[in-house]
DNA sequence: TATGAATGAGCATTCATTCAT
DNA sequence: CATGAATGAATGCTCATTCAT
């Protein structure tokens, strides 16, 4: 009976709430936003009871913060997979950008309440920047592979290059929608803006 | 002789009111941001009662949109003021970039502290659009009219190549900053990062 | 009209609240102690908003603190008021003792609750000492005062014997009640103890 | 094998899991006080399960209240077996005020932390009396054999000057130290003044 | 027009206790 | 005997807004 019972490690006393309390922060955040989420919300919404919150997260900002980085590494890992390399750069930036917005359309939402109240980040502990100022920084290596590779002109710096990137596709997307353009039409413009200006 | 006194100076002072308040309001929203500064603590910087705050601003929020607003305008024509034409878009170009490093310089953090806290801005009247939204549509206007003079290549949808100049110089400005390079520098990059993809 | 608006002080807008809140807090803390009392509960019982009380007090601790001291100052006011000299120690003592016993029942658990929760006098700011210990102090200061007059025998160390006597007079006080004794009787063995002890 | 080393260390452990936490509670007691230890810090301090708390003690109270009682049964015994009979009463008074600095010293804060927190022990079960209470009812049946040796003045109520006498102790030893006199100091005023007081 | 005392809904967080395993 | 995840009532405190003067 014991050897059944261990071994039946999915009937102990459901391991999962940590799961359950991030799903719900997760979409909390995501529709209402940092300020309007309290933890009180996060916790019912999964089930839970308020204080159970308090055991895996110290702080709401804590939460956040979890979600802001799962976030960060879960859109990395989608692009790392998604995009290859092209013949031209037009084209490795057209599927990029394609690739953003495949990622935004099947979580909705979720990257604009991860990049939002950004003041939070720097609150506490180190600041790791926010979720913006790190895609920069990742945007400028790939500009100095680019360089390297001789696809991408060698007369800029790559690190303020990258958030002039950053900054322009984010902008894009975020008033791209609210204008009703296409997502075709938006990724057209963009990649050959950001081609033209990175050609060599 | 209390009486004339007060009526003298209530008749000197009262105009003011308005404008001591919007004078702190600004301060404060620089300084600590919107959720940390109160309606209180503005008066109090201007001098006035608590109430005095609610005479001229319904909400908080109304006067915060109202700093939004005054910071835009002061912006908007102190770049007409500044930026004129030059010979070639990249001259056009970095002359912007400067006129906008001179104003931030002039008003440190007040940009900032208007672009931020977006999200306040659509909770309830009609969406007049963040300062960053409006700033595209300036921008578009401008790419338009950079078309029509030949200066710039006809091959793009100018309103959302508005959002993406836009969004390629807010991020650098934060960033480059924060990264510690010199303004001349960041201005330099940019210059010749949105030069080399609006030309002809 | 409004002369006599301004004139009548006493029609302004209550300006007792303070004097609200500390009644019911010397009620509270005395009836409840200080743990079961919830500002919430002080500004309720005087008739006020929850917010009220913080307009008034920091914390919690900061009203509780302020009602030690009133308690203090009044309780000295009376002791200075009500003993004068006598003839014999004994007889002075006597007549202290009894004192202190007026200021009890005039003000039933007063002095025990400002007693109490001493831990949290040295939370914060300067620490002022329990009201055990600065009473102490103070008659230390009789002590000395007893020596000089020649009424206290000159072989002690005043600031010992003063905690001495006030330790004495404390614990008889709160277990003589509790025994079931007089306060007569109390009062004259206490009153023999202390001027067998102190006599020259 | 898991089987019989789960066996074995339960075997071995389980008798001790009590003391640990008696252990745990009066160390954290001592440190931190009854309302900053947590039956779960207890817990953990003693290496244990958060529900072992309970498996020994009903309440968090009942756990302080066992920590008194030992407190004071360890006390007890610890004076009985130190404090003998001296020519003088001074003498014999020394020799107890010495014995309570020894045990003090050599258990720092014990008493206080069992002494404090008082109003705990009335709160619910039969009223067992604070320890200072205990104490002087001690006292008073010590007062009762001296007056019957005739070491002791037969004019005092000895229930009430048990409670005079460990109230003057009590007091002097909180502030003498915090008034910075030694030891010795101390005792010997104290000593003196008990002594005089009590003498036939 | 100006005041500032008063308000109370609302929030993040704690902790003694339970109970399924 | 032992565990520790789960609970949720309770607490101290804040602050945008109102309104009698």
């Amino acid at each position: 009976m014991d050897a059944l019972r261990s071994n039946a490690a999915i009937s102990r006393r459901r391991p999962d709430s940590l799961d359950r309390i991030k799903k719900s922060a997760r979409k909390l955040f995501v529709e209402r936003g940092y300020d309007a989420t309290r933890p009180q919300d996060i916790a019912r919404d999964a089930g839970l009871g308020h204080g159970t919150f308090y055991l895996h997260y110290e702080h709401k900002r804590a939460c956040f913060l979890d979600f802001v980085e799962e976030t960060r590494a879960a859109f990395y890992s989608f692009m790392n997979e998604r995009v290859g390399r092209y013949d031209t750069i037009e084209e490795t930036i057209a599927r990029t950008l394609a690739a953003i917005y495949e990622y935004s359309d099947a979580n909705p939402g979720v990257l604009d309440a991860a990049m939002a109240d950004e003041a939070l980040i720097d609150a506490d502990g180190p600041p790791s920047g926010s979720l913006l100022q790190q895609w920069g920084r990742s945007w400028a290596q790939t500009v100095r592979t680019g360089v390297d590779e001789n696809r991408i002109a060698d007369c800029f710096n790559p690190d303020i290059l990258g958030h002039a990137i950053v900054g322009a596709i984010h902008q894009c997307r975020l008033e791209g929608d609210r204008m009703g353009f296409s997502q075709e039409e938006v990724i057209h413009n963009l990649a050959r803006f950001l081609a033209r200006a990175l050609k060599p």
